[in-house]
DNA sequence: TTGCTCCTCACGTCACGTGAGGTGGC
DNA sequence: TTGCTCCTCACGTCACGTGAGGTGGC
């Protein structure tokens, strides 16, 4: 390839394309070169040089905008530099996230959607309860989402599968025997996890006015007898542990 | 902030935007909800729970074309997710590359648009000199190009200036003692670097007919006498050279 | 009437890519 | 005439952002 070069011959040689050498010659980046008599452009060394130092430029992440002044203004250099770099750094920290979270989406077999950090439950978990999941996120801090994935771990397949399958117009026994079977592992809940008998106060604190909203997901995402069966099987809860308290466990 | 949400609520619970949401409904990947009398849109819980989860699968990469079917067809997910790992790991790196060479840019305090691995050298380095390492990084391959760094760190500044500076109508007495003066250091670079002898040789495999490129950038970057002193210097340094073989080195 | 909230619609951004239609010499 | 190379010009892509102009109830 003697000089001069075509454009997809300098496109070749910089290893980019003739729609870039184009685009730049739009922006006024990259100085028209002569044409032949035909009107084909006639590049020289200096355009290749250019259009290197463009493709370095760009390639380290400044914006084409910025390139121009780049040359002229060596002064502010650094600082845009140092602006690069952050933006660098933070899309590598997201990207490192997704990386981690892909790989346990693909360990546990689970759903693409499912909320962050619950791969590993996921399939077990109802619609309703996924849902709970990704809009709790939004709401409570990390700790608070760290002990109801534990908690999601430790809950009966069964007792999950029987609540979730329970029809909107359950009768009243139903209700009441599943209330009963799900009564020992929330008390042990409330055990456990002292937060969940007032949830509205670990709120994040950047979560402005966000109570209703807690509950009525709650409300919008259940059938109303699983509500009933919740509120009977809290009651029970209750009423166990302040007989325990008031029995064995003296203050 | 009780159900029905207006739009910015909405936004601000999944902390996004109205303009990202309104995109979404553009698209048809997240329901209209109803609108009030006043024509405000309404959203009820399930339009929250649809956009953490679009929002979640586009953070993790997932183009919002592709967001339907991944709800939809389950099965192609984990091929999806196999690609977006590689291409984010292809992004992490190209930006991993990029922070490194900022770093030493700053370090160096070099200009953005040095030659990728000259920055300590660069602020020493002529234009010209700059400019023709921009394109033999185009040509040769990684270990000449070290070499060539080499070759560049223990060059003298004096002598580099006196080669930059050389007025192109410079006269014949100025060039024959420009051309002596470089000739020892030109003399020990031929056998430190014996690809020297013969560059051409050496080229990427990748960048076909190229030989003319390398040679018209050189007598492109360099005036005529600067392009006479190289000559003369490279007689001299290999006469140099086949002298001490026939007298001290014997074969 | 003024402010406030929400609305629609068109166009802009970023760095190019795509595709239609035309040209000039073999 | 066919093929090949290069050209211009308009529009497309991706995921939104911006801004103009309008509305409805206090």
């Amino acid at each position: 390839m003697p000089v001069p070069w075509s454009t997809p011959e300098l496109a070749s040689m910089a290893r980019t394309t003739v729609n870039t050498i184009r685009h730049y010659h739009r922006l006024g980046l990259l100085e028209e070169p002569e044409r032949s008599f035909n009107g084909y452009r006639e590049y020289q060394v200096r355009h290749l040089v250019r259009l290197l130092r463009i493709r370095r430029l760009a390639g380290l992440g400044v914006p084409l905008a910025h390139i121009a002044e780049v040359g002229a203004d060596a002064a502010s250099t650094p600082d845009l530099l140092r602006e690069l770099d952050h933006d660098l750094a933070e899309s590598i920290k997201r990207e490192q996230r997704a990386r981690a979270d892909i790989a346990a989406i693909l360990r546990d077999n689970a759903p693409a959607d499912s909320p962050p950090g619950f791969e590993r439950v996921a399939s077990r978990m109802s619609e309703a309860d996924s849902s709970l999941i990704h809009i709790y996120a939004q709401l409570l801090d990390d700790e608070i989402m760290a002990d109801l994935l534990e908690m999601t771990e430790s809950n009966s397949s069964e007792l999950a599968l029987a609540i979730d399958t329970l029809p909107a117009d359950a009768d009243e026994t139903t209700r009441q025997a599943l209330a009963e079977r799900i009564t020992p592992s929330m008390a042990q809940n409330f055990i456990d996890y002292p937060w969940l008998r007032d949830p509205l106060a670990h709120l994040k604190q950047n979560a402005n006015i966000t109570e209703q909203t807690f509950i009525e997901a709650v409300v919008n995402l259940y059938n109303p007898a699983q509500l009933d069966v919740f509120y009977r099987a809290s009651v029970a809860a209750h009423a166990l542990l302040r007989g325990s308290e008031e029995v064995g466990e003296p203050a």
